[in-house]
DNA sequence: GAAAGTCTAGACCGAATAGTCTACAAAAAT
DNA sequence: ATTTTTGTAGACTATTCGGTCTAGACTTTC
């Protein structure tokens, strides 16, 4: 045959899957192409190397979590911002698996493509923005110390709650909500 | 030579080093011994797996942190508890990074030898009877919603708060406790 | 319809790594 | 002193995995 089999997509939904059903340690060159049916030159015809395909499955999947996060945030609503990781656990469980379970570390160890690597940079950056905005908006000022409330009460406490449904495969229960909601009020409502 | 040059103890140290240093997935066999100076058969001597000597490493670590933490529980006292995590990262930050920053999963996936698997029953075991008789004198009973407000409070806010200076190896700061202090009241306080 | 470009196909290579095996040296037991 | 036990020593094996390379089939272009 000499015409297109598959396309990008196609291999990135592969790894995804198995991503997810085995964690990112199992998406190698070989399993994935297995399971597409496809042979390896397809792969390496289409992605520079290993790390790039799975930092590719990686930025998109943080960009998509993290555009209603940066809404919220702009429309000045942190508590909203909080309660997105659960919403979004609910609807994206394969992707909130992949990236609330595991450390962008965990799925390219080694070099990634220049492009990939801004795209990280300015994901983050504009992950660091929303936070630098809220703590300015809600403490007054972005120091260290209002650095890290913001980033407890919009990021590190709502994925904490969500984790352990993830792991078991199960959406998070509204009961996840009224713990991040109330930990809100108790770190913004008197600081 | 003849006699014992290592023991048990030195390739657990080295292991555990490597882990630190460069995370669980570099301590591979090869890297321990040539870092002892030992001979791999001198390693599987002595451990009948390179699982077995993770095994053994998560072991040893977990068992530590929890020692403080079902003191304080058996105390009734759920706040030390809860600040028992940041406490303990502060004296052991090493240990504190090898078992908040990884998960058990991370260590050995294969084939645990069954003496290392109860051990690590029993810990889970106990750990869960700590949550549930929290609950109980907490919430006054131990549902499963119960049991997730205990494990929210005294477990996964906690860790959340302390990792990120864990991974950038700092010693967490006092505004740490203030933040778990707050969340602890505010869960705990009007169930 | 010939040439060029695109994609499939999979054998092959080199590095890393868990684990085995045999030889042997020193201490301990007899 | 001799035998047995214990542990050192490291070459060797098997496997897995990322990545390369050449051959060829199909499409597009001219």
């Amino acid at each position: 045959m000499g015409r297109a089999l598959f396309d990008n997509a196609d291999f990135i939904e592969a790894a995804r899957a198995l991503a997810c059903e085995r964690g990112p340690g199992a998406v190698t060159v070989d399993s994935i192409t297995q399971r597409l049916g496809a042979p390896k030159g397809s792969f390496y015809h289409r992605f520079a190397s290993r790390d790039a395909l799975l930092g590719e499955l990686w930025l998109t999947t943080v960009l998509a979590y993290q555009q209603g996060f940066v809404a919220a945030i702009e429309a000045g609503d942190g508590l909203a911002a909080a309660l997105h990781t659960p919403a979004w656990a609910r609807q994206h469980t394969d992707d909130a698996r992949l990236l609330l379970l595991h450390s962008r570390h965990d799925f390219a160890q080694g070099d990634w493509p220049a492009a990939l690597k801004r795209g990280v940079q300015d994901q983050a950056q504009r992950f660091e923005a929303c936070l630098n905005r809220f703590a300015r908006e809600t403490f007054g000022r972005a120091g260290p110390a209002q650095l890290k409330r913001a980033t407890f009460v919009l990021a590190e406490v709502p994925v904490a709650a969500v984790r352990g449904y993830l792991q078991r495969r199960e959406p998070p229960p509204k009961l996840v909500d009224e713990l991040i909601t109330k930990t809100y009020h108790a770190i913004v409502g008197d600081q």
